[in-house]
DNA sequence: CTACGTTCAAATGTTGACATCCGGACAATC
DNA sequence: GATTGTCCGGATGTCAACATTTGAACGTAG
């Protein structure tokens, strides 16, 4: 059994204003008042304010003094910034894993995977899809057993997911062709114990990532846009 | 110039504790608790509440429900942790500064290292020497200009300047031996852009320190041992 | 018309009081 | 005698009031 622990308005403050950033509830650059979430939360200025810190902890907000907290915008420079760090941690995280591998471990994985192979043939929805996905990440890093990398992949973590949402929602064919096969891919390396090729691999499956999105960004959008107040007037 | 900035209290009180714990006022494993540092910095706890939480965000401290802060322990396995992860982000860090290198900025690297051999030849005391060690890295972090990089750094470089205080002294003649020369051979491949060699390089440095530390960690001690409420009695 | 100083509402930073929880000591029970 | 239940001191978690800062609007001098 994996311990229960009790974590305090703090941390469910913070899911909650997590879950509305990735719903697209509050928008890129949009200020996150703390009395405003205090009441609509029903906790107070204190327990928002640590469930704030938590998300900038993340990277999902930042927050500057007396000025408060605004969720993070992403430009293509910062989904750049992401995914080199990710694909750095990944490299660490998929080498550490190998060693410490077992066939139990390994058998969660694939059944991680067939998971996520039948969410995607019956058409689920972007979130659900991407928790799977997340998933199996969150597993390998729970394998290297490395509570530092953890934290540091925790720093990225959500910042990963938002941008994946958003590749997700603009390129589903693509990204639904390749990720199953990797996944896969990436299993099969950890049983037959090649680290070398693994690390290799698992760099380059975040690198790609992070050119398709990044092509994506910087190529002018299909659907309509919506307007936000850190955008350059036309 | 550096643009300055207003950080409040919860930082200044941050920056004491922190202190606190690299002087050894306060012994790894030692509680934090937050009225008796709440008095003792004048502040109300509200303000040290935050500090300990930017503490915990650095690895300095871990907290629990109702359970309060401690200073972290370190065993043999968490250095092994720490290191392994520096490693992974120093090589990216240095492969990031090798693309943006500029003869300003080298040039400001050599000054640090310069400075560095001045305190090592002079007999400067501990802190001062691991600060200057440490404002080499960090400048190069700096260079490589990837925010989420820096801040992954600042995730575990606490830990490490407690770890090398450690190491710098339980030997001494061992760290001074090396670590200008290495400053001055990473600077020296930045300058010729071999990003190969210099990742390898960088990834290894931060390795043997950490081989180096296991190793004196894991053999009995040769200076008589403080006493701490977490040993197992004799 | 630009630059500077003033004013003011709105937000955050800070504080002390109250509520809740933890863990050890002791007693009761099987 | 080991386990369970109860108490209580001491600590953290939560809250709402007070202090401080910001930046934008406004007015004024050059």
């Amino acid at each position: 059994m994996r311990r229960a622990r009790r974590r305090g308005l703090a941390h469910e403050a913070a899911d909650r204003i997590r879950d509305a950033i990735f719903e697209g509830l509050v928008q890129p650059g949009a200020a996150l008042r703390e009395v405003e979430l205090a009441t609509s939360l029903e906790v107070s200025r204190g327990s928002v304010r640590e469930g704030l810190a938590i998300l900038e902890r993340e990277g999902l907000v930042r927050s500057e003094w007396h000025r408060g907290a605004r969720v993070i915008d992403m430009s293509p420079a910062d989904v750049d910034e992401v995914y080199t760090v990710r694909a750095a941690l990944e490299r660490l995280a998929t080498g550490t894993a190998a060693d410490r591998a077992t066939p139990e471990r390994l058998a969660e994985l694939s059944v991680l995977t067939d998971a996520l192979e039948r969410a995607l043939a019956s058409g689920t929805d972007a979130p659900t899809l991407l928790s799977l996905d997340m998933a199996f990440h969150d597993r390998v890093y729970e394998i290297a057993g490395n509570d530092r990398l953890t934290q540091a992949w925790y720093g990225v973590r959500s910042q990963v997911y938002l941008f994946q949402l958003t590749r997700i929602r603009l390129g589903h064919a693509q990204y639904r062709s390749v990720v199953v096969e990797e996944h896969r891919q990436m299993v099969r390396m950890l049983e037959r114990g090649d680290t070398r090729a693994l690390t290799e691999a698992a760099e380059e499956h975040v690198d790609s990532a992070r050119r398709a999105l990044v092509r994506m960004l910087a190529a002018p959008r299909q659907e309509p846009r919506v307007e936000r107040p850190g955008d350059a007037p036309a």
